[in-house]
DNA sequence: ATCCATTTGTGCGTATGTATG
DNA sequence: CCATACATACGCACAAATGGA
């Protein structure tokens, strides 16, 4: 028989997935718990902290507080559309049509930087670790709430043949575009997604729950003569999905018409 | 000021990201940290618990246990490659063959039963939810490690156009190319990539420690009139990353080459 | 096979702090 | 200012797992 706490936790785990606590519900205060299960408070903390790990609910203290049940929200972000192959339009009008086409309201902020590079990503830009690159952050928003925290490198060589780049603004018709315009086109991308917990940087800045996964996903850009560009973005989980389309895009196209 | 517990969580997270501890250095057990920080077993436990759910370390019981730093063994699966576009050879060779390519000793399992399609798939597979459906499920293993689950579910007339789908070994040319000699091509597929923490199943079967995420990888085949099947892979997070190539891999093998 | 020592796992009770309405 | 809810912290006890004597 399993401890009394994870028995809890599997009771009220069931309660919310099969709907009878909805998104937004509020669980049992701990008080409540201790008396129905004839537990001590300890245990309930224990019970419910998997709920918290497991992102199912978040604890909000005060009067009309308690232990929510999370919303399941969920934004669906197409990697292999934006910006591949042919269709060169800027990233972030593609982010921003993609969340309005899903009925949300986007928002973003923008910094600019110059940063010492990572080891990891100098070597796929093929620069030495620690040199100067430019650094583009953009934190993106859905209804309000961060949802992604995009951070792009670029080599300081290339920052000086682009002088824009180190704008602190965002550019108008996207950085994709401006370097294709400057003999810089990106024919090839590389992804790489792994899903990770946060660093506690990223806990801050996406304002994430305690128990929330990440996604990170890492996109060099290479023109034909080298590699110009790096972008690492990390989603929220629960959040964000990724999708790609591979191989004859219009098979799936014909398909979804004919539902 | 954080609490101790945090402050605490915060100096063991730097020591073991420092490489002040390395991989599977145990930490001072709870009683020296009790003794060392002055505090509590309570708060130590809560401490030491944090490091847990973001993966860094697990508990071991036992005479010679304690909290060991855990290994950030990384392992690369190359999504946009395996199957796509021309190269339709067996997926499980591909990832044996990737698995070995990176040093490791690949190993896997087969099941085979029918079961009741769950809603969000059926959905992409074009058919009626809860539905039949052929369902082969094949768990991978890295150094006797469970790596990844994967579920592969077939719509269950084409398992009656092509009842080899059934069979409960391996498919020696792979279910890809079997249904390519059938008439059932994939052309196109689609990927749907998310970060979460993992359903209790998984937990068990990955042999999953509290606090790792997972990267579930959803593909769909699309043959030209018809989706023909849906895959459900569940990577161990931290042991795992997919990788895609978009556009010209030439311009990306040009300049692995040229370093 | 038994017993013992060590380390983490589970559970109890209590007290005080903090956030919110 | 108060009431309610979660947050942090102390102390204690016994169970379970593991490895060695």
């Amino acid at each position: 028989m399993p401890p009394k706490y994870r028995q809890i936790a599997a009771e009220l785990r069931d309660r919310i997935i099969s709907g009878h606590f909805a998104t937004g519900d509020r669980l049992p205060t701990e008080q409540r718990l201790m008396d129905d299960y004839g537990v001590s408070r300890n245990t309930v903390r224990l019970a419910t902290a998997l709920l918290v790990n497991e992102g199912l609910i978040e604890r909000v203290p005060g009067r009309l507080g308690g232990m929510l049940v999370r919303a399941q929200l969920m934004l669906t972000y197409h990697a292999s559309r934006a910006e591949m192959p042919h269709g060169l339009w800027p990233e972030s009008d593609a982010w921003f049509g993609e969340v309005q086409a899903q009925g949300y309201q986007p928002s973003q902020r923008f910094e600019m930087r110059i940063a010492e590079l990572p080891a990891e990503l100098a070597e796929r830009l093929g620069v030495e670790a620690d040199s100067p690159a430019g650094l583009r952050r953009c934190i993106r928003m859905v209804n309000g709430q961060p949802s992604s925290l995009q951070d792009t490198w670029y080599p300081m060589d290339l920052c000086e043949q682009v002088p824009e780049l180190l704008s602190p603004r965002d550019i108008p018709q996207g950085t994709t575009r401006l370097l294709a315009e400057r003999g810089f086109p990106q024919p090839a991308v590389e992804d790489d997604l792994v899903a990770m917990m946060p660093a506690p940087e990223h806990v801050q800045l996406l304002n994430l729950a305690a128990g929330t996964p990440v996604l990170a996903f890492t996109r060099t850009g290479f023109a034909p003569s080298r590699p110009v560009r790096v972008s690492v973005t990390i989603f929220a989980g629960h959040l964000n999905r990724v999708v790609y389309t591979l191989g004859d895009a219009d098979v799936i196209a014909r398909h979804r018409d004919g539902q």
